[in-house]
DNA sequence: TCGTCCCATGACAACGTTGTCAAGCACCCC
DNA sequence: GGGGTGCTTGACAACGTTGTCATGGGACGA
């Protein structure tokens, strides 16, 4: 910018101006500011610019477990959009599940000053040190809680679907349902796990541990449990499976072993409609949760100083075929 | 920091040392400048830091159609995966497609000093107004080639993976096949239609202009041209998909209307070896893709100022079943 | 003609850091 | 005891921008 005033013969101040579209600048003036801009190929430094005007980076940061899974990156176009209506830049980070990893993260982006924070919690770090970190910069949870009552969240109704999946299961006569959960630490996990019981429950049948497999984190995982579930002597005839991933693998499973096992997964999969046997499927709007965050978050940017907000979003039963299964 | 530097009674620069794990502090003055900085729950200023430093933001730019699709999330996450190495974290944005969206990205990202930029560039822009915000900044171009022939760029070896994909239905018998291909400014969809005629000629088929469906960006537009398609008098035996989302809408069509048509799709798919009749496809690698721009560009950023590279990635045909279906 | 007011412009400080340089001090060796 | 040496600390400027305030000049009304 100095060498633009130079250029232009005139004070640091005036370009300012131009570049910002301020009035009172004569439009000679400004003509000759603007051929200087494009002659050197001037390009504002916004972290000065944030810096003296104490304002806002216009970015939030947007912590997921992996980019690459449709689940988080949906969630991610989600806010992504509401970023750009309130035009903010998303800073996206990966956490792999690893504590570490995302303490690391939160802090860079906090360090970068971050207008505010979109975080979907890993499960296995201390919750205090995160709010430690964290502490000033406006945040929102996403798809599972922090452990701060004060913090807005945004979830699904874990619990209902799962209720929803073993009801309707349930319903086609099945007695001998599996249930395949991600690890125990992970809140949807738990909520999902706990789901299939109550509504175990609810029918009065009774539940057998040994056809739960927890601890399932990917495909492959999901796709051993589940050959070996169907490996018991009194095999499942029917499977609730507690994510998209486990979905895949419980039907990579199933397909291999060439059994008629019914199958109700948890998040909607792409082509789940095309498949041999279409997948009945608890689906839900991983955008819409992004964008619900977003929006909160947008909101406490701007100062909004509200009671905590916890936003449930529904899930629905979509049945297409493998839910309905009779059981063998 | 001033706070900081006033409770521990010691100068601003002292604390800067701490807080940098500089040498040369007595150990007490260390601890404490940390108890102050634990108090007053103070966090460095990166916006500051790097612009003193005149340095680098550890920050780098990534321009892509949509993040929610797989095929850009695989990308990011290649990208997330180098960049974190550096040191570096992502600061990414959906362009859809939309060339006055690209350029306002590109100036964002140029005016937070992003340490580089990579782009899969939108190909109904200015080529010239894109290079003139880039420019100063290091970039390297995805999946599609900027005009620079300066810039680095990373490609999939689409021509050759086209060539495959209707070759190996020509071996099939199929004579009537059809080709579905994105919008025809965009490199990957002009690519990939001229191996379809390439491999057509080389057998020396005519080619029939009724079979080819160009200018098809999303699941719904593949799915109404193939279903055109399969409407004809004389339909085609199988069709070539020029990309994921043309696979899935094709796919669709074809279960919609219950005609046993071949089909070979560009990109792998989700769930494509479950299907009824399991996909086969021309695979290939986003996330290393992303991987390898990304290290292309960390090392423009490192100051290598070797020749443009160029780099042609391999596809290879995964054989599932769809593209071994012979003609009706 | 003089005073007012408004437009156009510029000087300067400040945002929060860190690099440079210098100074203070204890210690050590001759 | 003098002079060097090395550790510890601080003052100050600078990064690139913008908010504040001041200045100068021309137009306009009295």
């Amino acid at each position: 910018m100095r060498d633009v005033a130079a250029a232009a013969g005139v004070s640091l101040k005036t370009v300012s101006r131009v570049v910002n579209g301020e009035s009172f600048v004569r439009p000679d003036t400004a003509e000759r500011v603007r051929d200087a801009i494009a002659r050197l190929g001037f390009q504002r430094n916004d972290l000065a610019r944030t810096l003296r005007g104490g304002g806002r980076t216009r970015s939030i940061g947007l912590i997921i477990e992996d980019v690459a899974n449709p689940f988080y990156s949906q969630i991610a176009r989600g806010v992504e959009d509401v970023a750009r209506a309130g035009g903010r830049l998303v800073i996206s980070g990966s956490s792999d599940e690893d504590p570490a990893r995302e303490l690391l993260l939160i802090r860079s982006l906090c360090e970068r000053r971050v207008d505010g924070l979109l975080i979907v919690p890993s499960q296995t770090g201390d919750p205090r040190r995160r709010a430690e970190l964290i502490a000033g910069t406006p945040a929102v949870f996403l798809d599972r809680p922090a452990d701060d009552p004060a913090a807005d969240t945004v979830l699904i109704d874990n619990l209902g679907g799962a209720r929803t999946a073993v009801d309707h299961l349930l319903a086609h006569g099945h007695r001998r349902i599996a249930c395949l959960v991600d690890l125990p630490e992970i809140f949807t996990a738990r909520q999902r796990h706990q789901g299939y019981l109550e509504a175990l429950a609810a029918h009065g049948v009774q539940a057998d541990p040994a056809l739960v497999r927890t601890g399932r984190h990917d495909v492959r995982g999901a796709g051993h449990a589940m050959t070996e579930l169907l490996a018991l002597p009194d095999p499942p005839t029917a499977v609730f499976a507690g994510n998209n991933l486990l979905t895949v693998g419980a039907l990579r499973a199933i397909g291999a072993a060439g059994t008629r096992t019914a199958l109700v997964g948890f998040d909607d999969v792409e082509l789940a409609d095309l498949l041999a046997t279409p997948v009945t499927v608890i689906a839900h709007e991983p955008a819409d949760m992004g964008r619900q965050a977003a929006e909160l978050l947008e909101g406490r940017i701007r100062g909004d100083t509200g009671p905590p907000a916890r936003i449930l979003l529904p899930t629905r039963l979509v049945a297409r075929g493998s839910g309905e299964i009779p059981p063998g």
